[in-house]
DNA sequence: TGTAAACCTTCCCGTGGCTGTAAGGTCAAG
DNA sequence: CTTGACCTTACAGCCACGGGAAGGTTTACA
């Protein structure tokens, strides 16, 4: 099949496969007398194990491990099962983040009276506080 | 004061400064007979502003909108309420990505033992299953 | 047979928000 | 008079692609 059919199936983008034959990500696919790359049924199982990999969160790198995990028989599913744990940490840091940002932003849009004054709590907390910016 | 005190008091970087004033986010700075960049409290303020800003997740082009009503002294507080009960939206559907992310990731090392051994439900998962793809 | 649409190819630019590095000028201390 | 810490500009690189140009191929249909 033809790029664009891989991609339907494998759920990336033409452009997406492409580029991850580019930075040999995957081995340069089988070509057409016409030149257009050609994918088989295993050729697209492993695009579609890296559109399920970056789906929850492994960049490329990573993903590249995976496949290389993926592609050795005599693997140990360790190595596997340390990758997910670390991306699940960084997920777990990313997300602490992210939920401590909004609750600045809660607590801004709480003291806020949205009104058409000028006077504003958001402004004065993105100007004022990092805390401890008295004299002390 | 020159550009590091400025970066050390505002809690951005040297770079970014510059970079911020290369893209007109703030006006040039003032500048010594040597050339250097000068910055006095308020331009201080601004950048404090700024980071601050980026700390609770807003882009460049929000933090543009926020320090144009900051500047403004007839600006309504509605506005500035809405960017950020825009950014807090964002942000929750950002988090709630992650946690479904985080959970696939759970669910897979569950389901891993681990071990010394090739068998990995974490590669079965990432290869096979997107649900459905039995012969339904 | 013509032709238009829908593919495919390679190539290079742009994204956001910076950081790194190179090549040089300036300044304060010893 | 040198060393080292500043400062300047300018350009490259990061990540993971997407957009679009310029051209070749294939397919459908009048």
């Amino acid at each position: 099949m033809n790029i664009s059919e891989a991609a339907r199936r494998s759920g990336l983008s033409a452009k997406t496969i492409r580029y991850y034959e580019d930075i040999d990500l995957i081995a340069p696919a089988a070509r057409g007398q016409n030149g257009y790359r050609q994918y088989d049924h295993k050729a697209v199982e492993e695009l579609h194990f890296l559109a399920r990999a970056r789906e929850v969160g492994f960049d490329l790198l990573e993903c590249r491990q995976l496949l290389d995990l993926q592609r050795d028989s005599s693997r140990q599913s360790r190595h596997a099962r340390q990758l997910v744990l670390e991306k699940s940490q960084q997920l777990q840091t990313r997300i602490e983040q992210l939920v401590a940002m909004q609750n600045v932003l809660h607590s801004m849009a709480d003291r806020c009276k949205g009104d058409e004054g000028p006077a504003c709590a958001i402004l004065e907390d993105l100007a004022g506080a990092t805390e401890g910016e008295g004299d002390a």
